[in-house]
DNA sequence: CACAAAAGAGAGCAGTGCTCTTGCATTCTC
DNA sequence: GAGAATGCAAGAGCACTGCTCTCTTTTGTG
């Protein structure tokens, strides 16, 4: 019971690690569109016909590094709110915004997988979603906190908007008024605007002192969201 | 005089298009990663060698498509404000924001390539600067206009914050206030971030009204750059 | 220990971007 | 107008890619 078909399982966990991880090498260094199965053989001093072994195409292989992505922005995204405990709703919301911004600046390639322009003719699996809403998760968390005692409210929404508005509610937040889930939404699409912007290089020649612009913004969109 | 060495020149000119043309639909098709140089000779029924006399490389066959979709959408941008012409201020932002996301979803991997994540080893050269700016040049003008009379003013920005906000208002308007140009360069990303989500699937199971939600959320950006 | 399942090796196919040489046609110059 | 210069297309070829197929080796397990 030591090992029984575990060896085997166990080999093949690393074995798959172990390219997952040269894998990753590669995504840093040359971005995912050049990321090659044959350079990752290679790197693992295996033949390119035995890595199909344990990612049966190259999207799969790309897809389980989007979740991983997605999971390592996720924990940086947790980990910020928990070390901004007992700060105030909008130092918490801002603490977050900025664990996302130095993870991006950290790891631009893997950012541009989840966040840019989707791969080829590549729609993102189902399997990628839990992975993808952690963040989302994380600010959703911040915001309910905030809104337990006095119960601020988002901008009003109008009344062509109320059904979705609603909507988006009970999916995310059923405890939330409806004006503040929208308004959530919008936050988190622009928290990624920015990021995106400065990562992708459209602020060159516009924005200088990026950090201190981003904390500004990002404040506004806490004020956005009712946190004060 | 008639067509001296403008024989060759017209010549060049128009198989030059029509490889753009080729480029665009294989574009469209398949997007920007999946665009072959070969197959678009194939299209064109020449010799792919024969390809090269005309972009000397398949980045910069990517360049003039980035080059062509900053247009295009520049285009269609000044179009939605001059078709606003006389409305208010808001409608008329709102207006222009509508065409940027009608476009993205009529074209859709042009906008990927622009606004997406930057292609492979590929940084975006000075060339297609001005193109890129025309978007922007709309949104700022729409702004300007609206603040001539009364000059209504953005969120004041902390101080740490001035130095750059003044050097901003500098180069994007010099005859804003400060506070008014650092709202608008963020509602500026916002706006891609909104439409970026959007068409990289990001609102799938979350916001179902898109068009509303793009519309109010909009709004609400109109308002933070001062627009009544 | 024998065996079946799993993993690796290698060849091969169709495709890619790009280069280089060769032949042809058009244009410019005298 | 004849000859030289130039522009263009074609074709072969190189090094690479993702992926498939077959064959052999390894290895955990009954």
């Amino acid at each position: 019971m030591s090992t029984p078909q575990g060896a085997r399982a166990r080999a093949r966990a690393e074995v798959t690690a172990a390219i997952k991880e040269a894998a990753r090498r590669q995504l840093a260094d040359e971005g995912a569109a050049k990321l090659s199965l044959r350079a990752v053989a290679r790197e693992l001093g295996m033949v390119s016909s035995a890595l199909y072994r344990y990612f049966p195409s190259r999207d799969e292989l790309l897809t389980a590094l989007i979740i991983d992505a997605y999971d390592s922005l996720g924990e940086n995204a947790e980990r910020a709110r928990d070390a901004a405990h007992g700060a105030a709703p909008v130092a918490r919301w801002t603490a977050v915004c900025e664990a996302v911004r130095g993870w991006a600046l950290a790891h631009p390639h893997e950012y541009a997988l989840i966040y840019g322009s989707p791969v080829p003719g590549y729609a993102a699996p189902e399997t990628t979603v839990p992975a993808a809403s952690r963040v989302g998760l994380v600010l959703i968390g911040i915001i309910r906190a905030a809104h337990e005692g006095p119960g601020l409210a988002g901008p009003t929404v109008p009344a062509s908007l109320r059904p979705e508005a609603e909507r988006m509610a009970a999916d995310l937040a059923p405890d939330l008024p409806p004006e503040v889930a929208v308004a959530m939404v919008a936050a988190w699409s622009q928290l990624f605007g920015l990021v995106s912007f400065e990562l992708f290089g459209q602020f060159r020649n516009v924005v200088e002192d990026r950090e201190g612009f981003f904390r500004h913004t990002v404040t506004q969109l806490a004020h956005g969201v009712g946190l004060r």
